[in-house]
DNA sequence: TACCGCATGTAAACGGTTACATGATTAC
DNA sequence: GTAATCATGTAACCGTTTACATGCGGTA
């Protein structure tokens, strides 16, 4: 059911159809699951009966009418209560990056606990690693020393990325 | 069937039991899909049938004995066959991970096409996201300019670890 | 004329996870 | 004693993709 909050957390940006929704994930598809048709019109369905969304169709002349989707009151909610729900812990980047997609719902304490708790994965994750290449020296040749390594620079980057962002918060929150 | 060529690239380093596949895999878990018992199991017996492993049962006083599976010839070339297909363009990270986590299959060759092709999506990707900052401008208060920007540092972090792993990649062939 | 973008949908198939079942050994 | 690790497996369930169906408007 990740998929509606996705849907969701896009709608609360403004009223969208599915169409819409699809193809404004579209150049995004290397860091976010992009549903196909056959999930999301449903999806959407599916919220339109749990009154999560409300329905708006608009008439075109000549072209066929589109179905805006509004998110409601209670969508917002349950999209609140999903995105303060904690996180688990050995999130990938396209989990980490669908949340922060989201941000928009989260209060300002929301994101930077988010993003705080992301800092401390990432963290262990790069530590799991270098203790990786400590332990095993280098194993049957260079075998997946690619992956470690790689596994090494991204984290590192991200963790850089995360500092800067979460410093950045700071300074606005001072600075109101 | 995708964990079947995760299986048979890891069972090229070294035999191993179905637990060993899971476990060797347990601290890369947010860098690849970790499949569970429930479809690793059957997709050992699957490439049994398929005499692409081999099964050597091994008893241990005591304690039961262990399911050790191998790679066989037809399996290795299967894997190759596999790993020299076009990648699709827009790979996310696990996807991109998962096939270098098989690098030891890679010829030299294979590998430096892989990483350039990687490059090559990886400095489209970076394009795309600065296209849609200079089109959109800040849209709706930040909505989702962390997303942008994460994906900016990511995608720039990951070009320049891979124009050096090329750069070595050079440097070996030239050394030999 | 033919293809691409817009736009909405359904049904079958697929790949995978969850939960369950079992059992021994080792470490706290 | 009891929790964790090692070790193997099955069956029901579930969410998603694939393929199909339809149709209009603009463009090459």
């Amino acid at each position: 059911m990740n998929i509606r909050y996705l849907i969701l957390g896009l709608l609360t940006r403004k009223p969208m159809t599915g169409y819409d929704v699809k193809s404004s994930l579209e150049d995004l598809k290397w860091l976010v699951d992009v549903p196909s048709y056959g999930s999301l019109y449903p999806a959407l369905h599916g919220l339109l009966e749990d009154e999560m969304v409300t329905l708006t169709v608009v008439p075109r002349e000549g072209k066929p009418s589109r179905k805006v989707y509004s998110i409601t009151e209670s969508g917002s909610k349950a999209l609140q209560d999903w995105l303060h729900q904690p996180v688990e812990s050995d999130t990938s980047q396209k989990a980490f990056v669908t949340r922060l997609l989201l941000a928009g719902s989260f209060s300002q304490d929301g994101l930077r606990d988010y993003l705080e708790q992301r800092l401390g994965q990432t963290s262990d994750h790069r530590s799991a690693l270098e203790r990786r290449i400590v332990s095993q020296p280098d194993a049957s040749g260079g075998l997946e020393s690619l992956v470690v390594e790689y596994g090494l620079a991204i984290a590192s980057a991200e963790i850089l990325w995360l500092e800067n962002a979460l410093a950045r918060l700071s300074d606005q929150a001072n600075a109101a």
